[in-house]
DNA sequence: TATGAATGAGCTTTCATTCAT
DNA sequence: TATGAATGAAAGCTCATTCAT
C-alpha cells in the first residue's frame, strides 16, 4: 500500500496526488487508507521514512567496514547509485518531493542526509589523518565538512543524471561511482599534499 | 510585487502559497495581482524566469572572460555563491520549488542548468586539452560531462549548505568557492596525470 | 434533487442561482451536487433535458392518434396546457431561461420546439388537403409553416398567461385550449374557403 | 452609449456582458458609464425602457387611427413586424433578455406588453360589437382577452421566426402581418357567427 | 472489518464598483 | 470633467476527511 503512495507522490507531487488516486492505485478503498495511516501528512511521512530507511540501509549494507577509507567510500557510493537507480520513485520522493515541503518531511530528509554527510566526513577525516604529511597540513573541521557536503551534492547530481529518462545514455551506477571517486579522492590526495588550488596562484 | 511572490513560493511552496497570502505579503489586494499577472501559473512562471535570469546574469557577469579556465571557473563559482547567498529565496525557488513542478517551470530551470553545465564542461575540456601530457590521456566526452554534472551538483549542495539558516556558521561565498576549487580542480589535475582512483588499486 | 435545481433556475435564472442556493434548496451539501452532476452547466442541461422530455411526453401522450386533425390538435393542446399549468417551473425553465443561453441549451429547446412545430404543420397540412375545395386553393408550404409558428406562439403566450401567478383568474387549461382552437381552427377553415383577410379589401 | 449597452446585453445576456465590455464597445471609459447611469441595473433598466418606448411608439405611429378595427390591427401589426425586423437587438433585449430577470425589468416589459394586449383587446371588442349578429353572441371579456393574448403571442413568435438568422427565408414583415391577419381575423369572424370550434362537435 | 455516501473548508478567479488624479 | 488604478465580495469547484452500514 505504501508502494502505491510512493509512486503517486513521486510522480504527481504531494498536492496533486489525491487520496482517491492513491487508494485506487493501491486497489483498496479510501477509508482503509485512513484506517492504517491517519492522514495524508502521516501517509507521506511514512513513505518518506520508509524510503529514507531503505536508502540508508542500502548504503550501510554496501560499505565494506574495516576496509581503508577510500574503499569504504567507493563501496558506499556504489551502493548509493545502485539503490537510486533501482528505486527511482523512492529517490524522487526523497530528493525532489520531500524537500519542497515544510517542517516534518524536509527535516526528516535533512536528518538522513546529515547522517550520510557525517559518515562521509568521518571517512575524509580518517583519510586526512593518515595521509597528511605533517600536522600543520591538517584540514580544519569546516573544510572537511565542506568537502563532504560537496561530495554528497555531487553524488545526488549524478544520481539524478543517471536516473532521469531524459538521457538514456547516462552512466551506469558503477560508472557514476568511478567518476565521482576520480573526481573526489584524487583531489583530496592533492589537497593533503598542499597542492590545493588557490586564487592567488 | 514579484518579490513577495518569490518569497511566498520559496517558503511555502507553490500549492501552499495561496494568492491571498501573496497579495497580503505584497501589501496589495488580490485582484491587483490578477490584473498584472493573469493567473497563479503565470505568476510562478514570471518569478522563475526572473530569478533564473538574475542568477545567470550574476554568474555571467562574474566570469573573467579570457582568463585561463581555472580562473574562469573560480570567478564563476564565486559569483554563483555570492548570488545564492544574497538571494536565498530566489535560489530556493529555482532549486527546490521549480523542480517539483511539471512542464513549463521544471523545463525552464533544467534549461538554465544545462546551460551552466555546458559552460563548465567546456572549461574542463579546455583545461584537459591544455593540461593533458599525452593524447592518449584525453578524457572521453562522457567522462568530462560527468565531471561537470558532479561539479554543478557539488556547487548546488554547497549553496544550500551556505544558504539555509539552519547552520549560521556555514561558509561564506568565497570559502565555498575555494573549497570547491580545491576539491575539483586539484582532482582534475591528478586525473589528467593518470593518477585517477580506481577500485582495483 | 433535480427538482430543486429546476425551481432555482426557473425562479432566479441561471446566473443568479448559485450552487450554494441549489444545494441548500435540495437539502444537501454542495459537493454532493457536484458528485452527481459534474458542473453547473451539466446540471442545467440535465434539468432542461428532463423538463423537455417531460413536456414532449405529456403532449405526445395526450394526442389522440388516428383521430381527425382537429381532434388531434385539440387533444395535444389540452395536454400541453395541462402540463404547463401543473409544472410552471419546468415551463419557465424551458420557455424563459433556456432560451437566453447559448449553445447547448437553446439548441436543445429549439429542437424540441421545432419538433412540435413540425407536428402542428403536418396537422394543418392534412386538414388543408382534406378541406380545400379546389386544388388552386392549396396553401403554400411557407404559409402553412407560418401558421404553425403563429399557433405555437399563441399557445406559449396563453400558457404564460394561464401559468403566472400574476393573474389568478387566468383561464384553465381546457379554456385556453378552447380559446385557441376557436381562434385557430375556425380561422383556418375560412382561409381554406378563400375568405382570408387581405389589406386591399 | 445606450446603443452599445443594448447590443451587448442583447447578444451576450445580462450577466455575461461585463461593464468593461460595454464601456469598450461604447468607446468611453467605465467610470463615465457610472457617471451617467449609476449601476448596471439602472443601465439595463434604461435600455429596456428605451427599447420598450421605441417599440410602442413605432406601433402607435403605424396604427391608422379612425380606420375600422381590422385596418387598425393590420397597420399596427405591420409596424410591429417592421420595427422588430429593423431592430433585432432591441427586440431580443425585450423579448429574450428582460424576461429572464427578476422584478424591475420583467415587470417593465410586462407592462408594455399589457398595454399592447389592452389595445388589441379593445380592437377585438370593437369588432365584436359591430360584427356580432345578435347580443347573445357577445363574447365574454375573458374570451376576448384570451384572444388578444393569443394574437400577441403569435405575433411574437412570428417576429422571432422572421428575425433570427437561422432561417434566411423567413417571411418579410408584410408577409408575417398578412399571415397573422389571415389567421386571426378570419377566425374572429367565424367566431362571431357562432361557427366556433367545439370539442363536442 | 471494509466501504459507499456525504461534507466542511478553502482556493482560484471574476466583476461591479469606487477613489485619486 | 474623465480616467487609470485598485478592491470587496462572491461564485464555481475540489479534496481531505468522516459517518452509517
Amino acid at each position: 500500500m505504501l508502494d502505491a503512495a510512493v509512486r503517486a507522490f513521486a510522480r504527481r507531487g504531494y498536492q496533486n496526488a489525491s487520496m482517491d488516486d492513491i487508494a485506487e492505485l493501491a486497489g483498496v478503498s479510501k477509508p482503509l487508507v485512513y484506517l492504517y495511516l491517519n492522514s495524508k501528512e502521516e501517509l507521506f511521512a511514512a513513505c518518506v521514512r520508509r524510503e529514507a530507511a531503505s536508502l540508508v540501509a542500502a548504503v550501510r549494507g554496501a560499505v565494506e567496514r574495516g576496509a581503508p577509507p577510500d574503499r569504504q567510500l567507493w563501496s558506499g557510493l556504489s551502493g548509493f547509485f545502485a539503490h537510486t537507480a533501482r528505486h527511482p520513485d523512492g529517490w524522487a520522493l526523497l530528493h525532489v518531493q520531500a524537500r519542497t515541503h515544510g517542517h516534518p518531511y524536509a527535516h526528516e530528509v535533512a536528518a538522513m542526509r546529515a547522517e550520510i554527510v557525517a559518515f562521509v566526513t568521518q571517512l575524509i577525516a580518517a583519510a586526512a589523518r593518515k595521509g597528511a604529511p605533517s600536522p600543520e597540513r591538517r584540514m580544519a573541521a569546516a573544510e572537511v565538512s565542506g568537502l563532504a557536503h560537496a561530495l554528497v551534492g555531487a553524488a545526488e547530481s549524478l544520481a539524478d543524471w543517471a536516473g532521469d529518462g531524459a538521457e538514456p545514455d547516462g552512466p551506469s551506477a558503477q560508472e557514476a561511482a568511478a567518476t565521482l571517486m576520480n573526481f573526489a579522492w584524487a583531489g583530496l590526495g592533492n589537497l593533503l599534499c598542499g597542492q590545493g588550488w588557490s586564487p592567488a596562484r
